[in-house]
RNA sequence: GACCCGUUCGUCUAAUGGUUAGGACUCCGCCCUUUCACGGCGGCAAUAGGGGUUCAAAUCCCCUACGGGUUGCCA
């Protein structure tokens, strides 16, 4: 067999059910069954675990995918796209698993309990070599630890142990990287391939991501569903990077990524196996590193997503905060004042004015020497000239001036916001100021 | 309870028997800067505890503690 024809042979899945919204812990195992089908060449699969159809909703279904193609991880079968081993929803699958079940029932793995059908487990030592785990075992031989398994409930539906594997193998899935919550499940799949007579799947479980205080995340807590991001000012990119590097590292002191870069950089290896805590503030800060690279223009274009209505000469405003903020979702507040006549001034900026005694004079003489000005491009050099008339820095009147005009202790460079107010506008927000 | 996995600065992590235990986020200080940032430099801060093995242990072994997972006719 040749090296190419090895590296074609990689399959791996995400296999998600849609009763909730996607949430990082799920993402993040697509991410890592997704760079290592594009790294080695092979095919990403997604298959919809969709038999619970209780709990099932369409809603749910489209935040899969929704949350899937926003982050970049493109599928090559699936239930939309279709592909060689369909159908890709669990629910469309019932011949195919009822095939598997006769077989089981011809070799005698099955019996009957209480109307639902049970998988009589080989009662031995389970051994797994798991690409993460390293290797581990359990004892099938304790029969109280690990009874046998229903397969097939009395209403005729299968259970998630059986049609998982049914699919992993019909599916011919190579690779399987899953949470550490199915660790335990290993052996039970293990177990249903040899019944079936079946190579099973090189398994990797991969550890779960916490919240900050140390329990598990589930759907419910805040920053776990992946749709919040987008409305949260991140770019897809940078939510690809931190969650990849959540558990993963590239064993160098590299931290920023693009998706491209992680598909040659990642590997299984270099997969840790402690469970790690989200941390927003760092990812806020990748979000950050992802957003500095961008053109003005596409700086512009990303945040327009965070307006219900773009202000007037928005293009304008958008590059003057682009190094200023973390996320995209703070460009609103950060730009309101170029287009907010009456906007608010913020009391700690306020405060810190306050401060000096001398503010309300310097931006008294500043405002009067714009007033005579007949080039507003020499405005800048007015604020040096009013600070040596009163003896003072630069400095001093420079603060003042920001918060006069912006209302804000941070916030774009000076000359950026003299150019887009003007000489009218500019005068008039430190009469205003002043007036306070 | 039983079984399984884990434990390095607050957080994400590097170091697979020999390092002053490295980097990043956060925080603090300094520099750059007429403002705000960016950036640069520096600082605080860790091998859960106890026993072994070894000339030498974050690293290997055992015990304890703590955390997580599994233990369904959920997935």
């Amino acid at each position: 067999m040749s090296f190419d024809h090895y590296m074609s042979d990689i399959r791996t899945r995400f296999a998600p059910s849609p009763t909730g919204y996607l949430h990082v812990g799920g993402a993040r195992t697509a991410l890592f069954n997704w760079l290592l089908a594009r790294q080695l060449g092979g095919k990403f699969v997604l298959r919809v675990e969709d038999t619970d159809q209780e709990r099932n909703t369409e809603a749910a279904r489209k935040a899969i995918f929704d949350g899937l193609q926003w982050l970049g991880m493109d599928w090559d079968e699936g239930p939309d796209c279709g592909g060689e081993y369909g159908p890709y929803n669990q629910s469309e699958r019932g011949a195919i698993y009822d095939r598997w079940f006769a077989h089981l029932q011809e070799k005698g793995r099955v019996y009957e309990d209480d109307g639902a059908w049970r998988f009589r487990f080989e009662r031995k030592l389970m051994t797994m070599h798991d690409l993460i785990c390293g290797e581990v075992s359990i004892d099938y031989r304790e029969e109280s630890n690990t009874p046998d398994m229903v397969v097939k409930r009395s209403d005729g539906s299968y259970v998630f142990h059986f049609v998982n594997v049914v699919d992993d193998l019909e599916m011919k899935i190579s690779h399987v990287i899953r949470g550490e919550d199915h660790l335990m499940n290993t052996p039970k799949h293990l177990q249903l391939f040899e019944a079936f007579d079946v190579k099973p799947p090189i398994y990797a479980h991969i550890p779960l991501i916490l919240n900050q205080d140390g329990s598990k995340m589930s759907k419910r807590d805040a920053g776990a569903a992946v749709g919040e991001y987008e409305q949260a000012g991140y770019l897809s990119g940078a939510v690809v990077n931190f969650l990849a590097l959540l558990g993963w590292s590239p064993k160098n002191e590299d931290e920023i990524y693009s998706p491209a870069e992680l598909i040659k950089a990642f590997s299984l290896e270099g997969v840790n196996r402690s469970p790690a805590k989200f941390d927003t503030e760092k990812c806020a800060w990748v979000n950050q590193q992802h957003l500095a690279p961008l053109s003005p223009e596409a700086f512009a274009k990303a945040s327009e997503t965070q307006f219900e209505q773009l202000p007037e000469n928005y293009q304008a405003m958008a590059g003057s905060v682009q190094e200023k903020v973390r996320l995209l979702s703070e460009v609103p507040a950060a730009i309101q004042f170029y287009h907010d006549k009456e906007f608010p001034y913020a009391p700690e900026a306020l405060e810190k004015v306050a401060k000096n005694a001398a503010a309300p004079a310097l931006l008294n003489t500043l405002a009067e020497a714009w007033g005579t000005l007949t080039d507003w491009s020499e405005a800048k050099g007015e604020i040096k000239a009013a600070a040596v008339k009163h003896e003072a820095k630069p400095g001093q009147l420079m603060f003042p001036l920001r918060v006069a005009l912006s209302g804000k202790a941070g916030g774009p460079d000076l000359g950026d916001i003299l150019q887009i107010l003007g000489q009218e506008e500019s005068i008039r927000r430190i009469q205003r100021y002043l007036a306070l």
